[in-house]
DNA sequence: CGGATATGCTGAGGTTACCTCAACATGAGG
DNA sequence: CCTCATGTTGAGGTAACCTCAGCATATCCG
């Protein structure tokens, strides 16, 4: 993954520090998953997982905003890795659900812990106001 | 390029904000190359030609923290549209000077000014003081 | 009902932006 | 001058995407 796919580089300005911290965090994310040896994909995948409970991989692949054929191809690695496992639509015999298998549960689980703890420990450099303006001026900015 | 490298889909921590902010900067930054239609790699290279004039590949590789052999790469691109050339380095003739043609230098100084609008025009939607406060909030989230 | 059309998944094959490893030329120290 | 380090690049590889086509099923409509 590469630090910053802008081309901003080394200047000074808002966007700069910005793609700076963004950086960081995403380096520090990373790190944080390498104990289960996780490719980011996969670990966004189970996110999903985590949080909808089975999917057909055309939804997970909105959830992802990646193409279809692509989710496919997650899918798989995950399954190789049994972590998901895919059964049969009963709503739609052309459709497949993917769901955790209970690895994956426990590794989902796992990541977002991981995750969260690394976040707050990331952001738990400011203090509590500067926290909540940077909450608050970054929603503004997601607007 | 991909949107949230990390994992942190749908959640609302501030680590998910952040990134969602992430997102939609880069989704703009990257339309706003879209007129010369060069690829990210790319742009980050002219950049830190323009930046540092001259420099050899295996510099440019360490500020674009690349492999030395993708920078090459980059390179060999660049050169192919006409924008950077070639040059012995007189003081080691084991290596090569990459520098912007004049071409090159029209196209950088083009894409910085465009990338500063636009940047402009993102942080702009904040009023001055929050801007300050992200500024210096961001700032010590780099360190 | 039955045919046209839409939808869901995946095989085949391509692209991009990286990577490592080894070769080759040159530089620098003892 | 001989050894070792350094700079660039050929060869070949990989991850994570993509599109396009094909197949099965679903849905719509006359």
């Amino acid at each position: 993954m590469t630090e910053d796919t802008t081309g901003t580089g080394d200047d000074d300005s808002l966007a700069e520090t910005f793609w700076a911290v963004a950086s960081r965090l995403r380096r520090q994310t990373r790190d944080s998953l390498a104990p289960w040896d996780i490719s980011p994909s996969q670990s966004r995948a189970l996110g999903v997982l985590g949080r909808h409970g089975e999917v057909r991989p055309g939804t997970l692949a909105e959830h992802l905003r990646i193409a279809a054929r692509s989710a496919t191809e997650v899918v798989d690695d995950l399954q190789a890795r049994g972590l998901v496992e895919r059964r049969p639509d009963p709503a739609d015999r052309r459709a497949t659900l993917v769901a955790l298998t209970e690895e994956g549960e426990r590794l989902s689980a796992a990541i977002r812990t991981a995750r969260r703890a690394e976040a707050d420990r990331f952001f738990g450099h400011l203090n509590g106001t500067d926290r909540a303006e940077l909450a608050r001026i970054l929603r503004t900015l997601r607007a």
